[in-house]
DNA sequence: CGCCAGGCTTCTA
DNA sequence: TAGAAGCATGGC
């Protein structure tokens, strides 16, 4: 039986370079991505959805053509950005090397601030299936039903919903942060459009003023949906790589870039068992 | 049963 | 003001 295509279905493929499309979905930065059987990922960002694979140096997308490719997916997947003449200034230090050495083609996704802030207020002593599981929830919920799932659902759909509406989510104590986002969001108290501009100490006080969002939520929030890659969120195992591999601090020569240094570090700490931590 | 999970809030000294 | 306890839920 020979496969057939759907000729009408949208596909798009771009040449990548230092880019490993497992490794970029399942380091952490993001929760809504699944693998398929055939090896390729499916997943909505956006409000459009995606089923994307790599084969060698070609990133295939279909459900989507070029103008979706234009529009969202090359800054999503951050092409526009030279990561091996970035990596090689990292790999000055000697830890970083490893780390970059460990997982060359990860690179930090450019997700909406709405759905980096909710999901990071679910990740907080948290563990990554069941932050996955919560936030498959909570689109299937309240998400708008689009063609290939749902979209993450917006602050004016949660805002009104009191956290009784949130317990098929089984979020525990998160649910009265996340409604507290949603309407801090949707009121405007809190307005993530200025959070790509403002200084960086503005954007981090504006985030703390959320139940639930302290400084590491705060500088996830900014730098995986904001683009802020001088952020560097401090979790456990980030406090763990610091104090055993950085003792007298992290190197100021890489805080410009520290949230892309510190993606590497995580994954490297996380998923390496020879990576030396104690 | 206890311990832990990409933390934060609240309580206590 | 620093440090510990408490927090919902689920996997092990």
């Amino acid at each position: 039986m020979q496969k057939t295509v759907n000729s009408t279905e949208k596909r798009y493929t771009f040449q990548v370079s230092d880019f490993d499309l497992e490794a970029i979905l399942y380091c952490g930065q993001c929760f809504r991505w699944d693998r398929l059987p055939n090896g390729s990922f499916t997943g909505i960002a956006y409000g459009k959805s995606l089923r994307v694979s790599q084969q060698g140096d070609l990133l295939i997308l279909t459900g989507a053509d070029q103008n979706d490719f234009e529009t969202v997916w090359r800054d999503y997947f951050d092409l526009g950005r030279d990561y091996g003449k970035l990596k090689a200034q990292l790999a000055n230090d000697p830890v970083l090397k490893k780390a970059i050495g460990y997982a060359p083609g990860i690179r930090i996704l450019r997700q909406e601030p709405w759905e980096a802030l909710c999901s990071f207020i679910i990740s907080q002593n948290n563990n990554i299936p069941r932050i996955r599981g919560i936030i498959a929830r909570l689109c299937e919920t309240f998400g708008e039903q689009i063609d290939g799932g749902y979209a993450f659902p917006s602050p004016g759909a949660l805002c009104s919903l009191d956290e009784s509406d949130l317990a098929p989510l089984r979020c525990g104590f998160r649910a009265k942060y996340i409604l507290d986002a949603a309407r801090q969001v949707a009121t405007g108290a809190v307005d993530l459009d200025s959070l790509f501009k403002i200084p960086l100490a503005d954007a981090r006080e504006t985030l703390t003023k959320i139940k639930g969002v302290g400084p590491k939520v705060a500088d996830c929030t900014l730098l995986y949906g904001c683009g802020r890659l001088e952020c560097f969120p401090i979790d456990v195992w980030i406090r763990k790589v610091l104090d055993c591999f950085y003792p007298d601090g992290f190197p100021v020569e890489y805080i410009a870039f520290g949230g892309i240094a510190q993606q590497y570090l995580f994954h490297y700490a996380r998923c390496c068992p020879e990576c030396g931590l104690k």
